[in-house]
DNA sequence: AACCGTGGCAACCGCTTGGAT
DNA sequence: CATCCAAGCGGTTGCCACGGT
């Protein structure tokens, strides 16, 4: 008993799959397409439920699969994306083309992970589960290698002039691309704000064909003002205080029949994504903490997203 | 040779999401 | 609304190769 879920009882086969299945799978698909998966394996001659057969084609089969070991590029964009949005693979896997989840998933759970916790120090309190929080060293180590050169005092962040820290602006800023010198653009219906020059914005070894997913910001504070076609709501502003930064900033994606929402109320309800960002002199720990939430605009101030990151007193 | 522990990774399970009705 | 169903997602399992004893 317990017995599988997908598939009306037949002799369904489970387990690897043999060459002769993935024959038979790639032949199908590939004249066929898959319209609806649950058919395929009927279609396709295979004793198998569709949900193998998807998951053989989305994990290994399809030809713009992309095999072999991570290379360390990939491996810092796992790292960096992973501290940004947690656990979520498939997140994670849309900005590594040709990678899956899955692998990303296996790897991280059988190398990264363990490359991490090296000091496995007392940051066993704390209930997180899909969040990330890196020790201070462990930060410092990714930052190290993202700077290249190795700064002369690595002991702890402080010694960094300009603290920098790193997420996934895809779902802040959907119009955007990265000009030749690296920089972030702007695009269409944003203008920037007057007061901010396009140095504010670093992009930080951002893949050339995957523009506008990753920033790293040195500064201290960006404004973005965008027009009113776009929406973008602010709920808290980032705070500094004593010891470091944290805050909450969301941004509303809603978007309606393919259009960015322009008559923003205050009744409406918004998915937005916030994140938490925070650094505990104390604990010595550094990290975000995203989630998404559904937040009511009945204060709405819209019109700008103020990020900032810690004091450069720091 | 036989056994055993280990790690990598393909595949599975169950839950969630989203679209159609 | 509720219901159904396919697809997506992430945690987990279990197979197998490999190295050590």
């Amino acid at each position: 008993m317990g017995h599988h879920s997908c598939c009306n009882q037949q002799k369904v086969k489970r387990g690897l799959w043999s060459p002769e299945e993935d024959e038979k799978l790639i032949k199908y698909i590939t004249t066929h397409g898959y319209g609806c998966w649950s058919e395929v394996p009927e279609k396709a001659g295979l004793q198998r439920c569709g949900k193998s057969c998807r998951l053989r084609w989305i994990n290994y089969l399809r030809p713009d699969i992309r095999r072999g070991r991570f290379t360390p590029e990939e491996e810092k964009l796992i790292i960096n994306l992973h501290a940004a949005v947690g656990n979520r693979w498939a997140h994670i896997a849309s900005h590594l083309p040709g990678r899956t989840d899955n692998e990303i998933k296996n790897y991280w759970n059988s190398w990264i992970k363990k490359k991490i916790r090296k000091p496995s120090k007392a940051t066993t309190n704390s209930n997180q589960s899909s969040q990330s929080t890196y020790t201070q060293n462990q930060q410092l180590e990714f930052l190290n290698q993202d700077l290249a050169t190795k700064p002369q005092n690595q002991e702890t962040l402080f010694t960094i002039p300009n603290p920098s820290f790193i997420f996934d602006i895809n779902p802040i800023l959907p119009a955007g691309h990265v000009t030749a010198n690296n920089f972030y653009q702007i695009d269409q219906n944003f203008q920037e704000n007057p007061t901010l020059n396009s140095e504010t914005w670093h992009v930080n070894q951002l893949p050339q064909d995957h523009p506008g997913e990753m920033l790293q910001f040195n500064s201290s504070c960006l404004t973005l003002t965008p027009l009113l076609e776009n929406i973008m709501v602010p709920i808290e502003h980032m705070q500094s205080c004593v010891g470091g930064a944290h805050g909450i900033i969301a941004v509303d994606h809603h978007q309606m029949n393919d259009q960015w929402v322009n008559d923003i109320d205050t009744q409406h309800e918004y998915s937005c994504s916030s994140y938490n960002f925070f650094w505990d002199q104390t604990e010595g720990t550094f990290g975000t903490t995203p989630h998404d939430e559904i937040i009511s605009t009945t204060s709405s101030n819209m019109g700008d997203i103020v990020i900032s990151s810690f004091p450069s007193s720091l």
